[in-house]
DNA sequence: TTTACTGTACCGTCTGGACGGTATTGTCAA
DNA sequence: TTGACAATACCGTCCAGACGGTACAGTAAA
């Protein structure tokens, strides 16, 4: 019987979840972060609209949760790069860098969500702006020059601005040109600091 | 004095352009991006529904002018600066980061325009991609090393990008710090196009 | 007379979300 | 073990209101 499957409540429910939270971002590319409806959000997620009115009882909660999905996956990259138990712990500079290769390779707009958050009320991106101002501050204390991290930290938020946006500024070249540069910038930082200590 | 400007019919309907363009601004910033409607872009420019659809036939019209007349600002302001006649002509990206400045101190959300056409429809930024293309190859010719141009390119990237979001993830100094760095640079490119030439 | 509007009334469509229902699973006393 | 009840995870429908856009009559300046 279908009960032979292991599918308990919560995974059923955390799956849906994942599969809105994706569609959402989907839809939000497709028709434009200002014309996300409920309505198309739940066809493509193939729950209907009660069913996803159920996981986000309001717009509100989506919009929230999808930013906050953002938030988690580069919160968990970005521990387990740095993580100094591994056999090549990275520098969070380093993992930051790698991150944002990652994100300008993913499926175009695949971070869409964060459009359509910040389209319905700016301040849905208030967790965004304080997790990167903690990034940010990191980065430059674990540099050697802090005006330098700051440059490289803008730099990445330029290109994965550009990407966000899909304006398809930088050819692939390019885009590797400027993370080697970056790469070997924070390499310098890494021995640096191995240096000192 | 004022009524011996011939005040022409043109001058009235560029008037109520402006005047439209600018409300639509502020109601993006205000009450989100993808929350601009007519009425309240009418209202706040102080013109009647029908008057701001004279102006503007459609909702489409209004959302690539606004794109359109950030892109003119630019291109004045980049023309003006980088004039050979003028007694101190600026490099590109002299202009560049000077404008970049401008944009930053400017009150905030003066560009949420922008942030509402793409919210509409995300193909209202594609003369805005060209834009920043053209302006990408023209900064690469005209500096020594291509790869610092665009480093430089990004890092305005992403600091304009940061306060088209309204994110005030850097503090006045840092701003200041990364803008005089990037002059240094600047500057540094001029010299040697100078030297070489 | 033309131009550049104002003001009002209206229409069709879409949207968020409230609501009532239902099937499945979990709990727990008898 | 079972039967009553409750919680979970949805489905399908409905609706008041907002929105973009149209139509049209009026007006004031050039």
């Amino acid at each position: 019987m279908l009960a032979q499957i292991g599918r308990n409540v919560t995974a059923r429910r955390t799956n849906s979840r994942e599969k809105i939270l994706a569609a959402a971002a989907e839809v939000s590319r497709e028709s434009g972060a200002g014309n996300l409806s409920l309505d198309a959000v739940a066809q493509r997620a193939g729950v209907s609209k009660g069913g996803l009115l159920y996981n986000f009882p309001t717009k509100a909660k989506l919009m929230q949760a999808l930013v906050q999905y953002y938030l988690d996956d580069y919160e968990v990259s970005m521990a387990r790069e740095t993580d100094p138990n591994s056999a090549m712990p990275k520098t969070a500079l380093q993992a930051h860098i790698e991150f944002s290769r990652e994100f300008c390779e993913k499926p175009p707009g695949a971070a869409s969500g964060i459009l359509a958050a910040m389209a319905d009320d700016p301040h849905f991106l208030d967790p965004l702006c304080q997790f990167k101002r903690r990034l940010l501050d990191r980065l430059k204390s674990e540099a050697r020059d802090p005006l330098r991290a700051l440059m490289c930290f803008l730099v990445l938020e330029g290109m994965t601005s550009l990407d966000l946006f899909e304006m398809d500024v930088l050819s692939n070249e390019e885009r590797e040109l400027v993370l080697v540069r970056l790469a070997e910038e924070a390499e310098a930082d890494k021995n640096h600091a191995a240096a000192s200590a």
